[in-house]
DNA sequence: GGTATAGTTTGGAACGTTCCAAGAGGAACA
DNA sequence: TGTTCCTCTTGGAACGTTCCAAACTATACC
């Protein structure tokens, strides 16, 4: 009526009921709307992990497009452990969110399909089996390989790989590893140490490389907080960085462009992942697509002070 | 009744209920459910500014203490403008949050208030005039003086500081570094540029003081991302931290323990404020309290690797 | 003045819950 | 067998909206 300034009210009575919403300091109640209208105009949004600055890019643009096509936005995390994802995401469906984005879930590919019964689902930065649902990644395998290349091309052929755990594209970056190295021929090169996409994981990563030698030349790291990690740690041994050995991330997180950081990586656009998410679900709400539609971005190289050619190798032993 | 495990139900239709739940996919709508309950177990938080870590640390808190205490949580953005932020808190009044917190806000009092008289209300690092809602605040003014006395101790008298513009707290901490450096004999010292709560601010307060020489021996900035700005402006100027010029931040936000940024500032435990928050909110809506409260967490000093002696002075002039 | 016609107002029903009162069964007891 | 008491079930009202149909009120035209 009034509130939504529509027409079939004459401006006498408008009038009246504006003053009298101003004197009783009226608030449309949104959830009663959203009962009978049976739609809520609310999108719900799990994220996995919120310390990682890469979901901060993400969140600032799932905020701004759903603010520009008047959605509202319903956070809530899991803080990486896949029971409370699930519970986040019930949750979420409970409260009839209109749409859902998954930002980087860990669980299990049935709790999404059983949301995805329910309403539109956007799965982001993970591969999805099913097709009930949209998603938008970024190109792993590509993102992996140009971070060799880019090693390889420094002319290192020592790379190793810190992995993500069972982080968000983790799995696919490591394969990606695997095939750029084969395909640069080095296969016999290939070292994967256990990791995960913290900080800690990296220190990890790195422990494991400097208790078993040769030391590589050069080190990738399944993402950003990782890398930071892995830098900790190395320095911490007294390596230096690029000097004795080279280091690239992953996520091109604000972290990595800090002049102090200044971490070579690979950058994925987490804004922009971020808006399709949210125009992918309007499409779908809109009735405007029913088949599924899996946007694959692509990634690229961003070079920094973290790498460099390799030592000439006084420390390989 | 049933999926609210009430008793008054016999089992043989308990089963029958749960079984009929489980076919049907049944969920219950908790708009409903709100509607009649007339509390919805939402607490909405609006978050001024989402790329500052600081906050990550506050929304992590608000999240972890809400899952506890078992209210769901509605996250909304205001990026900086205040404009915006007044929409955020009104979109969050009309979906019928029971509580409010409000993370360095800018709107002006009167909209604080006007949400005030809706539900109860807790505003996040900002001083509060009326006393219809609580606050969380870190005693800024004692933090200023101890990042003062922190450089004053190594020896320097040439203390600079690069303002936070509307950021939160920012007024407060220019008024302790004043009253700081006037306390120590230093009122012939102060020194306040123009800066902002963000990366570029502190790049342009370092701009403004390389400008008009002579270069202070030492920079306090207002919070961590301005320090980190000043650190890129220094550093781009050739000037070596802390050889050369020492610095010191606010907030001692995840940015300032990174290895490679290693920066001193005063710490103020984002994650507990964030928790009080949701526990004064809890508090008053079990009507355990209707008297305001004003929780003042007291700031503490990290020495990181940013600040050290001054320099003999060859750049003085 | 009567009648069509548009514009406006009024009154339910519905959305999916909760809560309460009233009704229906049984078991225990005399 | 009837009474009482207890447990369980059933039925409605209410929450604050939207949407639709029906009733009302001007206005205009013949």
């Amino acid at each position: 009526m009034v509130t939504r300034g529509e027409r079939g009210v004459s401006p006498a009575s408008r009038q009246a009921i504006l003053e009298a919403i101003e004197e009783l300091g009226y608030r449309p109640n949104l959830m009663a709307r959203s009962l009978v209208e049976r739609r809520s105009r609310i999108l719900g949004v799990m994220i996995s992990d919120l310390r990682n600055p890469f979901f901060g890019a993400v969140v600032a643009g799932i905020q701004d497009r759903a603010r520009e096509l008047g959605y509202q936005v319903l956070f809530n995390t899991g803080e990486r452990d896949p029971a409370l994802e699930e519970e986040a995401i019930e949750s979420l469906l409970q409260l009839r969110v209109d749409g859902l984005i998954l930002a980087s879930p860990r669980v299990d590919d049935p709790v999404v399909a059983r949301a995805a019964a329910a309403v539109p689902v956007v799965v982001l930065n993970r591969e999805t089996s099913g097709d009930d649902t949209d998603s938008v990644t970024n190109d792993n395998l590509r993102g992996a390989r140009l971070a060799v290349e880019h090693l390889v091309q420094l002319g290192h052929r020592a790379i190793a790989f810190i992995a993500g755990g069972a982080g968000a594209g983790a799995r696919i970056r490591a394969e990606g590893y695997r095939r750029a190295m084969a395909a640069l021929g080095l296969a016999d090169q290939i070292r994967v140490v256990d990791g995960a996409h913290t900080e800690e994981g990296g220190e990890r990563g790195v422990r494991a490389l400097l208790a078993s030698p040769p030391l590589p030349t050069a080190i990738f790291a399944s993402n950003d907080l990782c890398a930071i990690g892995a830098m900790n740690a190395l320095e911490e041994a007294g390596l230096r960085i690029p000097q004795d050995i080279s280091l690239i991330g992953y996520d091109n997180t604000s972290l990595a462009a800090l002049r102090h950081v200044s971490l070579s990586s690979i950058h994925q656009a987490g804004g922009d992942m971020g808006r399709s998410a949210v125009d992918r679900l309007a499409e779908r709400l809109a009735g405007e697509r029913t088949a599924s539609r899996h946007d694959v971005v692509t990634p690229s190289l961003v070079v920094r002070s973290t790498s460099g050619p390799p030592r000439g190798d006084g420390l390989a032993g």
